[in-house]
RNA sequence: GGGGAUAUGGCGGAAUUGGUAGACGCGCUAGCUUCAGGAGCUAGUUCUCGUAAGAGAGUGAGAGUUCGAGUCUCUCUAUCCCCACCA
């Protein structure tokens, strides 16, 4: 043993023999465990020390796992499709395949100097031609099953990348990249039916499955994570009316979740994309205006239109008006851009007295406004607003003096009886465009002949392999479709000449199974057998960012969920236990960021302190998923502990005759530490091994057996120094094919116990009495102690509470 | 506007879930060791008053429940995240 320890020539040397001979993997009797943290972009810029955590938390689950007994898979791969690379091919003329490559090299690199227990034979890449085969499999089944379908759509495009975006790349309305507003523009685009599964179905062998909604209930996620997503799908109850146009059989359709106030709708609006404009023509009296506004409309940005601050425009649609389909009176009709054709039916019914947008939009226009409902409370209406809870009905026919609830009920069987309008439930949530315009993504594996139409690329000719001769400037086509070699193809059905799809997927479908393809990631036959698929799936831990809460989460429940309708999984949801680690801020409190010059590299810490010292900090800054800010100098804390395990060693030696109150003190540590792994509360398991430390450093020395205890607990956290420390003791065997100690919980009561005892509810002093004593024996040592009788100043005690083994209260 | 979260020393944070607030670590102070430095050792470190013993105050603010509140209830305030003209 080296006096000093040396964690820089220690790392080394275990990595090299993990690299060699593989991860030593205990195969436990527990049976399989599978904890997966998100897969990485690897970014040119490397690892920072923020990512590392999320790493690290992982990967200290899964050798404490793997201690249990558990035969644990925990993966690693790249989510190597995106924009960076391809905007760097764009600025350098560097292939995006050879930059990802580089990174993925790099990220490797970084991932293995902190220690991680990958299997890295299960290493896979989604830019790999061998995977991404099996993406475009995935889209062929769900275009085999009517779940991918192609239409015209409006979509963000940035005028100055020229292409569409996304819309988590669509930040307040401006474009991520270049900061350009994104205007909308119809594009024919492919689209996964996401839909069809918000709500429960059946499968193919009339089995239910829980939908997206409530297929939450039984998952262990973040309750906020879980109302995101409850929030972006959006589910609203209400119901469709019916506005027939006078003078002709066509109709308005609008969606309201406030039917009880149609009574108090005084016009209807549409918004400025609804088709019936196209179909009334001339019938619109100021047909000019109108189109005027239309254009106008189009033109302006995606953020001028939704910005809330700005005025209500629109325009009044003269010639034209509806029936109320209650009382038939007519009611004007107009056109406005604060409606969007995006939700419900693209018309809504204006009720100026109980909808402010409503009644901003009447004010302006001069509109009639008619209140008809009152507060339950008795209060009166207050003029100038408008009142927008619910009610009691005033005003509204024979549903009159009905509260708005019932209201509701009986409007809308009366309307499904007069053919008016019916129950309706609206989602936010749409389908899901998975188009792109982008080169550096798995294509779309679909050919056009000029007879057959569209038509899906045999299964055998899978996977359609990105060309390589490619020009990556934008031009607002896909790269794709200037390649030659790429894009003429023969039709599969007819053999005529036919052209290729030239749009690729959005990298968010590579993500969106990849956890499958861990179980079998090699398998040519299939994207994964039945039998890998059943030994592993689904995750029962996963670990990653809540900048995912939404659209991979989502995406990834709705592969599952088709997968599952369709037979080739057993289960529904792919993520049993989700985290979220929190950001790491740099040391300025502000989000790391190369602009801002405050990204600290892993590659610096290690060197400086050593990779398990980074780990134990990381672990050791705060509670896993709180935000937290990095700082360079507390490394050497957990620095410090290390070298005290490390000088510790000196004191060890056989047959210590031990203390019961360290005794009792390693069996409480036993238990904290393995209650604190299992609930990820990696912050306080460190700081209780800190504890015990420091109770062993002031024996004069210490035992084998508890020493070998200690080394056991601070593996998962520290899987380096454990290791070398656990050859020290003379062990041949790597310390991870070791159980995990067992707690013994008689040995966790301590011998002594204090008990604090408050007068009138504030602490006057403590007594230290043996653990198994009584209630009597505690109210007698307690009357007995000096400084008690000196606080109780003679006053009789009317009232004794004892909380056994911990506080006697007393009150005079 | 809607939803979610957070608020504790100079700093990161802990608190057996209603029972001694500030564990553990950083930093700081004093001393020791050392040629020196230090990521070594010892002691101390919430604030106020006090040489001390001790007393009082104290978990974003204010009320309440209780023998007892960081923890429960109500009313605020601030910060962060997500969604947002969703009818």
């Amino acid at each position: 043993m080296n006096a000093q320890y040396d964690p820089n020539t220690i790392e080394k040397k275990w990595q090299t023999v993990w690299e060699k001979e593989g991860h030593p993997r205990r195969q436990g009797e527990k049976g399989k465990y599978y904890a997966l943290n998100m897969f990485p972009y690897p970014s040119g810029d490397g690892l920072h020390v923020g990512h590392v955590e999320n790493f690290t938390a992982t990967d200290t689950y899964a050798r404490f796992k793997r201690f249990q007994g558990y035969s644990v898979l925990d993966p690693i791969g790249w989510d190597a499709f995106g924009l960076p690379a391809e905007n760097f091919a764009i600025k350098t003329g560097i292939p995006p395949v050879k930059k990802t490559l580089e990174s993925i090299e790099n990220f490797r690199r970084q991932l293995k100097s902190i220690g991680l227990s990958y299997d890295w034979d299960r290493e896979i890449s989604t830019s790999d031609p061998e995977y991404y085969r099996w993406t475009q499999w995935m889209f062929l089944f769900l275009y085999q099953h009517g779940l991918a379908y192609k239409k015209k759509a409006l979509v963000n495009w940035c005028p100055s990348c020229q292409t569409v975006l996304a819309n988590e790349q669509v930040v307040d309305g401006k474009c991520e990249r270049s900061g350009d507003l994104v205007i909308q523009k119809e594009l024919e685009q492919w689209f996964f039916k996401i839909t069809d599964f918000l709500e429960d179905t059946l499968s193919e062998s009339g089995e239910k499955i829980p939908g997206l909604l409530s297929g939450l209930e039984k998952i262990d996620w973040p309750e906020s994570t879980k109302q995101a997503q409850r929030n972006w799908i959006g589910r609203s109850e209400g119901a469709e009316v019916v506005f027939y146009i006078a003078e002709t059989e066509e109709e308005i359709r609008v969606f309201t979740t406030r039917l009880d106030t149609i009574y108090g709708c005084t016009y209807v609006v549409l918004a400025p994309e609804h088709p019936i404009l196209k179909k009334l023509g001339s019938q619109i009296e100021n047909n000019g205006e109108v189109e005027k506004y239309l254009a106008d409309t189009q033109k302006k940005t995606d953020l001028e239109r939704t910005d809330l601050a700005k005025e209500k425009t629109g325009v009044f649609l003269d010639g034209v008006e509806v029936a109320h389909p209650f009382t038939g009176k007519r009611l004007p009709v107009f056109v406005a851009d604060y409606v969007l054709s995006t939700y419900g039916t693209g018309a809504v019914m204006g009720v100026p007295a109980h909808d402010e947008r409503d009644f901003v939009f009447a004010k302006k226009y001069d509109l009639e406004l008619t209140p008809v409902i009152l507060p339950t409370d008795g209060k009166s209406l207050v003029e100038g607003e408008s009142y927008t809870e619910d009610g009691v009905l005033t005003n509204s026919g024979e549903f009159t003096e009905l509260v708005s609830s019932e209201a509701r009920e009986k409007m809308s069987r009366w309307l499904e009886q007069e053919g008016l309008g019916k129950r309706k439930v609206n989602y936010r949530m749409r389908d899901w465009l998975i188009s792109r315009q982008r080169y550096w993504g798995a294509p779309i594996p679909i050919v056009y002949c000029e007879k057959d139409g569209i038509v899906p690329v045999p299964e055998k000719d899978l996977p359609v392999k990105l060309p390589t001769d490619v020009d990556f400037r934008p031009t607002g086509e896909s790269p794709l479709a200037r390649s030659k070699e790429f894009h003429d193809a023969k039709c599969p059905i007819c053999g005529g000449p036919a052209r290729r799809e030239s749009d690729t997927m959005d990298t968010f479908v590579c993500s969106s199974w990849y956890y499958l393809r861990f179980a079998d990631p090699h398998n040519d036959q299939e994207f994964a057998s039945r039998e890998a698929l059943e030994k592993y799936l689904p995750v029962d831990f996963y670990m990653g960012g809540a900048e995912h809460t939404v659209l991979h989460l989502l995406y990834a429940r709705f592969f599952t969920k088709a997968l599952w309708k369709y037979g080739y999984l057993g289960f529904d949801e792919p993520f049993l236990r989700l985290r979220h680690q929190g950001i790491i801020l740099g040391e300025d409190g502000n989000k790391m960021s190369k602009s801002k010059g405050n990204v600290v590299n892993p590659d610096q810490i290690i060197e400086e302190f050593g990779a398990d010292s980074l780990r134990l900090y990381e672990m050791f800054m705060g509670p896993l998923d709180d935000m937290k800010a990095w700082s360079t100098a507390a490394v050497v804390g957990p620095r410090r502990f290390l070298d005290r395990v490390w000088r510790l060693q000196k004191k060890i030696s056989e047959g210590v005759e031990v203390s019961r109150t360290l005794e009792t003190q390693l069996h409480q540590t036993i238990k904290k530490v393995t209650e604190d792994l299992e609930t990820l509360h990696f912050n306080t398991a460190v700081s209780a091994l800190m504890i015990l430390l420091n109770s062993f450093e002031k024996e004069e020395s210490v035992s084998k057996e508890h020493f070998k205890t200690f080394t056991l607990l601070l593996a998962p956290l520290a899987p380096h120094i454990a290791e070398e420390l656990w050859h020290e003791l003379g062990n041949k065997e790597s310390i991870f094919l070791a159980s995990w100690p067992a707690w013994d919980e008689k040995k966790t009561i301590d011998e002594m116990m204090t008990i604090v005892v408050q007068i009138n509810g504030r602490v006057r002093g403590s007594i230290v009495i043996p653990t198994e004593s009584e209630e009597s024996q505690v109210k007698e040592l307690a009357l007995a102690d000096a400084k008690i009788r000196t606080a109780l100043g003679g006053k009789e005690v009317k009232k004794t509470i004892y909380v056994s083994g911990k506080i006697l209260s007393l009150v005079t």
